[in-house]
DNA sequence: GCTACGTATTTTGTATACAGAATGCCAAAA
DNA sequence: TTTTGGCATTCTGTATACAAAATACGTAGC
């Protein structure tokens, strides 16, 4: 007789709600484009009231825009949302690295070194697919070891706001190079466990995301 | 023939959204209490389908618990939750501390002297309630010249979860005239335009408020 | 040909209905 | 007394129904 939630398989609107952030994230759906309660729901073969529920819940996180009586659209990504969306991230990354760094173990570090080992690997590779999933698994490890669950929502909120306009956007030889270059000072920082220094760090790898990202996609 | 979306009147669930995350806010309905689809609607004279809608996107902002096919709950608020979200809040103030200090005008840092007198003047009355009020406004200044509607929003709806802690405990005076210290700190980096100072200073600003908030719950 | 107006259709917002899971209660057995 | 099983009730999750607003379309007027 557990006082804690059990885990109870998750209703409707909890999987419609995953499908349809996948769709909006991974650009099938565009962003501007208008979503129609009624086709999505028999698209899905639900009926519109999951639907609905869905949609709201993207809209709260901030994928989707609601207008009254007119309905619900992917929200569109403006050179200004960009702007305002990176130095926010930039701040809760900082935040995450300085926790990581006071708090990761040995192994912790071990991970990370086979992680950036694999990072800098794909990019001698030219493979981006590799280097996209091994820069994803580092800064998950920071978020890990960071150990604070708010900070991971409201992060991984945010990103997923902005990771449609990098999928747009192909990342330039230059600025790949600089970001590989970026990661081995956040490992040196890391091994380190200098929590200021590593902070500062991703700071700057994100502002420095972001400028490259507006010069490619020209907003 | 505008194609800006024009201000529509609210729906229902907007409504009852910002009425029952009042409730939730104030303390009205209590952490852990349990929350009646049937009941709720009755009570406010509407259908289960837009309190359902209102509830659920609270959910979303953290203030209620979902637990599929048991229902929901006013979020409890427990040290670790604390402990989690001011650092967080820290990190994004001394963002929008950074961000006002290089925005604000003369005539905005003429209200934020203005605003800290009253501050001042409140705490010298014993009048904690202008206190609150002079304190809300210089942090919105801050906001409103940081110029950033999603750190605007995502703070936001960060203070909303930890008002309610802040509403229960009663300030200690000798936090009380440590944070009217920390307030002349605040001005004082604001008025140099000092963008990191002002940053430093918030973020240990809420470090402090987080510290002398747990003493007091004893949680 | 273009605009303006009125009607038909679509679509959202809300209410109601129904099915199934969770909870509470009571009785019977150990 | 405590526990266990089953039944009744309550509540959530989903589907459907209905009303009103918004949109689309066609026609009349210029």
């Amino acid at each position: 007789m557990s006082l804690h939630a059990t885990p109870r398989l998750p209703t409707l609107h909890q999987q419609l709600t995953d499908r349809l952030r996948r769709m909006i994230v991974e650009g099938m759906l565009a962003p501007g484009a208008k979503i129609n309660e009624q086709a999505l729901a028999e698209r899905f073969g639900v009926s519109r009231t999951p639907m609905r529920e869905a949609i709201r819940a993207l809209a709260t996180e901030g994928l989707v825009v609601l207008t009254p009586r007119r309905g619900a659209a992917v929200a569109p990504i403006t050179r200004a949302d960009l702007e305002e969306a990176f130095p926010v991230l930039g701040a809760l990354e900082a935040l995450a690295g300085e926790l990581a760094a006071q708090r990761i173990t040995e192994a912790g570090i071990g991970t990370a070194r086979d992680l950036h080992a694999r990072l800098v690997a794909s990019h001698s590779d030219g493979d981006f697919r590799g280097y996209s999933k091994a820069n994803a698994a580092i800064h998950r490890l920071i978020l890990d070891f960071a150990g604070n669950e708010t900070l991971t929502r409201m992060l991984q909120s945010l990103d997923g706001r902005v990771r449609r306009a990098r999928v747009q956007a192909n990342i330039s030889p230059e600025r790949w190079a600089a970001a590989v270059a970026e990661h081995a000072e956040i490992l040196a920082a890391l091994e380190a466990r200098d929590g200021p220094r590593l902070g500062a760090v991703l700071r700057q790898h994100i502002a420095n995301k972001l400028t490259s990202l507006i010069e490619r996609l020209q907003l």
